[in-house]
DNA sequence: CGGAACGTTGAGCATAATCAACGACTGTGG
DNA sequence: CCACAGTCGTTGATTATGCTCAACGTTCCG
């Protein structure tokens, strides 16, 4: 069958990400150009100042970007999940340093030819807009939080943002949360310390909001209302 | 002479807007749903949480863009200069506040319209995309400042940034800034307080890196170096 | 068993916020 | 013309938030 993206049929996320917006037909074209890459958790899939030569779907696992000052500080400015679009399109030269926080499958193409496909298919170019305006106003969300709440809300805001994200309820209310990262870098995304972080858990739990075990990355949230509160203060 | 855009003729940002990825004749599409509107310093343009019904090009003068918590904390998430787009479009309801900071002309069109204009013009498209983009970036940098640098390394930063968009040079090495904000909004802005962003002024006078009168927005660099080392410290 | 990585907790400290007072400048009204 | 209030910026004193430094417990591996 000419041209037909065997691998693409039962990919994970044909109907999440950019790949949505193209029929099984236009498909082949950027299926050509795609190579599947597994990276290994905690593997640098590409270095701030990198040259920008490839860019990704995310299909399975999650990816952390960070841009750095030249002293060594760290900021995590975004979290990447399955059907997310990785890489500085229309660029040469890349900004931010991008991990993998767990092991990872990405749909990989060469950046020349994503943007030949890009200049032929205008409904993926749609998408790749919207979702870039909605990664911008995400953007705009975080720069409220790391100019002007406290710790304590911005912990609150993050387990709530991670349960909405991937939490599940069970029938009596509670929320069960896997947040997906280490102490280090809940610290890194919220601009804070690992011992700040740590303490305002060890808080959280005091006051019966959520539960956990000791240093793991699973999170009972039990009061979500004592949460909200916190994070969304009304006066 | 049929659907010629006499008001873009001589228009300022002819060639730095959006509209410069049309030729002449197309314009005529865009032309025709655009309204100039002055707005006065000060001016609230749009409040977070309106319906998305308009956008517009920054023909000449400044706009804030704010966010803010529900408790009246504000944060400025971008300024806008001539040539800009202003809006949030492919959504219903918008996230920020826009306010103009002095005298300021738009040219606005209605938001169905200009989506229209987008969907037949694709090289508007790509430059829309690209700013975004650019955009984002620029918020990713914000990020960074906001979340691990010191209020110093902001202040310094700031004025550095300030410098690199109007500065004008002078024979001696000096750089003549205008610095478009008050101390209150340069605080919003670099998420601190006022009396911080005075305090951290007054130290780079004291040093002699800069120079201005008291509450004056017109500075004058006098040590470059001073401030770069500040702003991006090696190690 | 030893070491490394990670998380927690405590003590002390520094940075920046808060609270307060005051000076300079602007525009208004007497 | 001056008195006045209002806004804005600066400066000082005090406080609190969150960082730094340090110690220690746990878990996971070799």
């Amino acid at each position: 069958m000419s041209g037909f993206p065997q691998r693409c049929l039962d990919c994970l996320v044909r109907d999440t990400a950019l790949c949505s917006s193209m029929d099984d037909q236009e498909l082949a074209t950027l299926s050509e150009i795609g190579r599947r890459r597994v990276v290994h958790a905690g593997a640098v899939v590409n270095w701030a100042g990198d040259a920008s030569t490839s860019c990704a779907n995310v299909v399975s696992g999650a990816l952390k970007l960070t841009a750095s000052t030249a002293d060594g500080r760290e900021q995590i400015v975004g979290l990447l999940y399955p059907g997310d679009f990785v890489g500085q399109i229309f660029t040469d030269q890349t900004s931010l340093t991008i991990t993998s926080l767990v092991d990872t499958d990405l749909c990989v193409f060469p950046r020349a030819g994503f943007e030949r496909v890009l200049d032929e298919h205008p409904r993926m170019e749609r998408m790749l807009l919207e979702r870039t305006m909605a990664s911008l106003q995400e953007a705009q969300g975080r720069m409220l939080s790391l100019g002007r709440k406290s710790t304590r809300e911005r912990v609150a805001s993050f387990l709530l943002e991670v349960a909405d994200r991937t939490g599940s309820r069970d029938e009596t209310g509670t929320i069960r949360v896997h947040v997906p990262i280490s102490r280090g870098e809940m610290a890194d995304y919220l601009g804070m310390t690992i011992e700040t972080v740590s303490r305002q858990l060890t808080l959280f739990k005091t006051a019966g909001a959520i539960t956990y075990a000791r240093g793991d990355r699973d999170c009972t949230i039990l009061d979500r209302g004592h949460l909200e509160a916190i994070a969304f203060p009304d006066r």
